[in-house]
RNA sequence: GGAAGCAUAGCUCAGCUGGGAGAGCACUUGCCUUACAAGCAAGGGGUCACAGGUUCGAGCCCUGUUGUUUCCACCA
């Protein structure tokens, strides 16, 4: 058993090693036969899939360290757990970046052709999809390999097409003309969904459209000039006296000429602007309801990529910014220019490339959402799902009562294919799950829509397409549904809504009962990471030189769900530091343990006083560890496993045994094997490298941390009186120490001690060592009284400690010290008898709270008569 | 225009249904004490943003104010 380590923790030595070893023993592959004939409760999680774009960053480090965390301790805490992995085809992301790289060739999409770039997209999918997986596996996630799914793959687009025509069957789906978002980048209709709004500088123009017969004008403001060109209408509104007079006449385009009427509509307000407002409905999405209100034509002046159409030759062909010139400066020369007003205002831009998004009349595929909208908000409201934290539940709410119907069909080539086909004979339309070759109404032949799907449309059945849906297999009746869903609450609209009114429409289910929501992994400045900064820390690297531990530590210690947190360089140290403190706790207890030391606890009456104290600890940590993971709040679980690592095993247990273990004290190396290793384990699904390392070379039963069982709490393993005996040598050791600092006398210079105490159970003839060890003591004597002259004093709980340092005590000094903490004692007291008095307080407090300032007032109390008594004597 | 979060030590942040303020880093002092100098020991440092309120008791609950961040929204 006895090994020797290196001084330091080598994370890159054993980390691959033991994942590979963790796959090829197939620990993360549920056992599904097995698990329900044990009758096991089912822990399920489907992985948020990344992008197959490009590569992990901190985002995804932290999501999937949160994850791992909850299904290893699901795992090891006795659960049938399945944590199923897969990738995204991320439509429009993914089609970009292969578009940008076709570019950089000088080929086009056109140039190649559909299927041609289909195979450059599955290349691409295989790379970087790949890779991803590989990222995934150097955190130490344990993904069910075995059941890596693809957005893309089989069965989620059998799944695809099965959801869309049944929407279709039952009116949920449609097509149909609207104003939708359009990216004149990317060439696509995008949803609401996508619409990023930014913040732009701009003017208000002011511009006099003339009546028609007569003189006068009627004036409009708008942002943006351009879009006049597709002008069929002015509104006023019905109740405007202003313009009442001109309902029903017409007024003429400038640089156009058309003659356009002046209609009644409530659009227009009162109180905004001149109350006149130009209609433009194939290019504004009020206007278009206006437009149809009214029955007005619909003038599209805008290509694909947003130049003027050849309607209007003197413009057409310029993109929409130079046209806009041109247009104010006709404007100006003709004299239609009223006014210039300067303004800021939120334009629309395109969440992928940040382009300014034009609202486009065109013929596309939506979702009507509000009957589904209407089942996922009563499934939270009624405590179904529930948000962590809960306050997310309201974004949730929000967008949902308010959501408009969601424009599916993309004009991209990479993504489900829309199961709609045309007949090009006779313009019959049918949608199908499976293909469809002849029209069955005239014999033609039929063609599938060219259009893609949103790429959340696949998103959204994830967590049942995964499982084998539509089909019943026995993943989904075993897993489904699911458990915890961890994300960030940047795509709390995009995704978990989808999800969620999906799988009640489809499945009849919720699909998970729990969202964890997290924040966003910041710089050290607290910037967002971007590309455009350049500020991205990349989590490989930080693998590479820290190790994989040292990065989730980093990841989960002091972050609490739903905040934001910032990653930085001391951060990381500090988990690296903690990888190393573990390190050597394990290289001391190896060192000093029996070959032979078996797994498992001595007899309570074996044990002394410190092991008692030490596995009381212990099994209060487990309690607390078990209830603040199970309540999601896994940083705080991790701040006092770290606390009792360090603070509680290290700087005391470990201290406390030394001379036992180097005696060859087989109770004590029992006992610290045993909470070493059960430290261990409820450190594993936090740190699960090095925390498998140490516990097989530590005294262990099962083959593996990864499956053992996780630690539960005993009550026959509160030790409460040895608990108080420690903490009362602990304090008087940390008085010592405390003095002879403020002293200046050095550790090595070694002195008598004296302890007077009553307390004949806590200061033993055993104790003694730990002063000797501990506290400098040459010397330890107890006696129920006594007094040293002219040695320092103590006063400590339950004990007045005599040290005869006669050279360095400045009697002075000495009285100023215990004078002034008399003085804080008697405050104390009379702070606690203040309280004690107060009927409300006594009548009002609950018991344990009263009780535990009696204990205090009595403790107090002896201490200042100690204090007092040490005063006399100098 | 709505809504939410945050404001706690010099910095970054924890603080569980209300019961005497914590950690990491930084700082000061002393230690290479055979597990660990990526360490050990001791220490300094906070009217918990501000103002009210509820309560025997408030960092925590309520109201308002200020600062800051974010989400949502078709303001021509």
């Amino acid at each position: 058993m006895k090994k020797e380590l290196a001084k330091t923790y080598a994370p890159a030595e054993v980390e691959d090693k033991l994942y590979a070893l963790w796959c090829e023993k197939g620990y993360f592959t549920p056992n599904v036969q097995a698990d329900k004939a044990a009758g096991k409760k089912t822990y399920t999680i489907v992985i948020p899939p990344p992008n197959i774009t490009g590569q992990l960053h901190m985002g995804h480090a932290l999501d999937n360290t949160l994850q791992d965390i909850l299904i290893r301790y699901k795992r090891m805490s006795g659960y049938s757990t399945l944590w199923l992995p897969g990738t995204d085809h991320a439509s429009i992301a993914t089609e970009a970046k292969i578009v940008a790289a076709m570019r950089e060739e000088g080929i086009t999409k056109e140039d190649l052709g559909r299927e041609k770039f289909l195979e450059r997209a599955w290349a691409w999918k295989e790379k970087y999809g790949g890779r991803i997986v590989e990222q995934l596996k150097k955190m130490g996630s344990s993904c069910d390999w075995s059941r890596l799914r693809f957005t893309l793959d089989e069965g989620c687009s059998r799944a695809v097409r099965d959801v869309f025509s049944r929407l279709y069957n039952k009116g949920l789906i449609y097509r149909g003309e609207r104003i939708i978002n359009w990216c004149p980048h990317c060439k696509t209709s995008i949803s609401n969904a996508e619409v990023e709004f930014e913040e732009q500088k701009g003017h208000f123009w002011h511009i006099r459209y003339p009546l028609v017969g007569g003189g006068g004008y009627v004036e409009v403001a708008t942002t943006r000039p351009e879009t006049l060109l597709g002008d069929t209408a002015v509104a006023v509104n019905p109740e405007d006296e202003r313009y009442k007079h001109l309902i029903g006449t017409y007024c003429v385009l400038p640089l156009v000429g058309r003659r356009i009427p002046i209609v009644a509509d409530e659009h227009a307000q009162l109180d905004k602007g001149t109350g006149c407002v130009k209609i433009t409905p194939a290019h504004d999405p009020n206007d278009f309801e206006v437009g149809r209100r009214q029955k007005l034509p619909m003038e599209v002046v805008l290509t694909d990529d947003a130049k003027i159409t050849d309607s209007y030759p003197k413009y057409a062909g310029m993109d929409r910014y130079e046209a806009h010139k041109a247009i104010v400066e006709d404007l100006r020369a003709g004299g239609y220019l009223a006014e210039i007003e300067d303004l800021t205002h939120e334009v629309g831009t395109c969440y992928r490339c940040g382009t300014t998004i034009e609202p486009m009349i065109s013929l596309q595929w939506f979702v009507r959402m509000e009957p589904l909208a209407k089942p996922a908000v009563k499934a939270v409201r009624q405590g179904d799902i529930r948000f962590v934290p809960e306050r997310f539940s309201k974004n949730y709410y929000h967008w949902m009562e308010n959501t408009q119907d969601w424009c599916i069909s993309r004009q991209l080539w990479w993504g489900h294919r829309i199961p709609a086909y045309y007949c090009q004979d006779c313009g019959e339309m049918v949608v199908s799950a499976d293909n469809v070759d002849t029209c069955a109404k005239c014999g033609g032949k039929m063609e599938q829509d060219p259009d893609t799907l949103d790429t959340w449309f696949s998103s959204a059945l994830w967590p049942f397409s995964t499982l084998g849906w539509p089909d019943e297999t026995e993943d989904l009746k075993h897993f489904y549904p699911t458990n915890t869903l961890v994300t960030g609450y940047d795509i709390i609209t995009f995704w978990v809504s989808r999800m969620i009114f999906s799988a009640l429409e489809y499945t009849d289910s919720i699909p998970f009962d729990t969202v964890l929501i997290h924040g966003l992994v910041r710089d050290a400045q607290g910037r967002k990471m971007s590309k455009s900064l350049g500020n991205g820390i990349d989590p490989l690297e930080i693998i590479e030189k820290y190790g994989a531990d040292a990065l989730r530590f980093a990841l989960a210690t002091g972050n609490s769900p739903g905040n934001d947190m910032r990653f930085s360089d001391e951060k990381i140290e500090a988990a690296r530091n903690f990888n190393n403190k573990i390190w050597n706790a394990a290289r001391f207890v190896m060192m000093k343990l029996d070959e032979d030391t078996e797994f498992g606890l001595p007899s309570a009456n074996e044990l002394a006083t410190e092991d008692k104290w030490i596995i009381s600890r212990f099994n209060r940590l487990v309690k607390e560890v078990t209830e603040n993971i199970d309540k999601y709040e896994l940083g705080v679980a991790l701040a006092k496993l770290y606390d009792f690592v360090w603070d509680v095993f290290c700087d005391w247990y470990i201290e406390l045994v030394k001379q036992r273990m180097t005696d060859g004290d087989k109770v004590a190396m029992k006992v610290i094997a045993y909470v070493f290793s059960q430290t261990m384990k409820l450190l594993h699904p936090y740190m699960p490298f090095i925390t498998e390392e140490i516990w097989q070379t530590l005294p262990h039963v099962g083959e593996s941390i990864v499956i053992s069982e996780f630690p539960m709490y005993d009550p026959a393993l509160d030790f409460a009186k040895d608990e108080a005996a420690i903490e009362k040598i602990i304090g008087c050791i940390r008085a010592i120490r405390n003095r002879r600092a403020e002293m200046n006398v050095p550790p090595s210079k070694k002195a008598k001690l004296m302890i007077v105490t009553q307390d004949s159970e806590t200061f033993t003839e055993k104790s003694k060592v730990f002063f000797t060890k501990l506290a400098s003591a040459s010397d330890v004597e107890i006696a129920t009284a006594g007094e040293i002259e002219n040695a320092v004093q103590i006063v400590s709980d339950g004990a007045t400690l005599y040290i005869p340092l006669a050279e360095v005590v400045d009697t002075d000094k000495e009285r100023a010290r215990l004078t002034k903490e008399l003085e804080r004692l008697s405050g104390e007291i009379k702070r606690i008898e203040g309280k004690l008095s107060n009927e409300g307080f006594v009548s009002k407090a609950p018991t344990a709270v009263i009780e535990g300032e009696r204990d205090k007032l009595a403790k107090y109390k002896e201490m200042h008569c100690a204090t007092e008594a040490a005063l006399k004597q100098l």
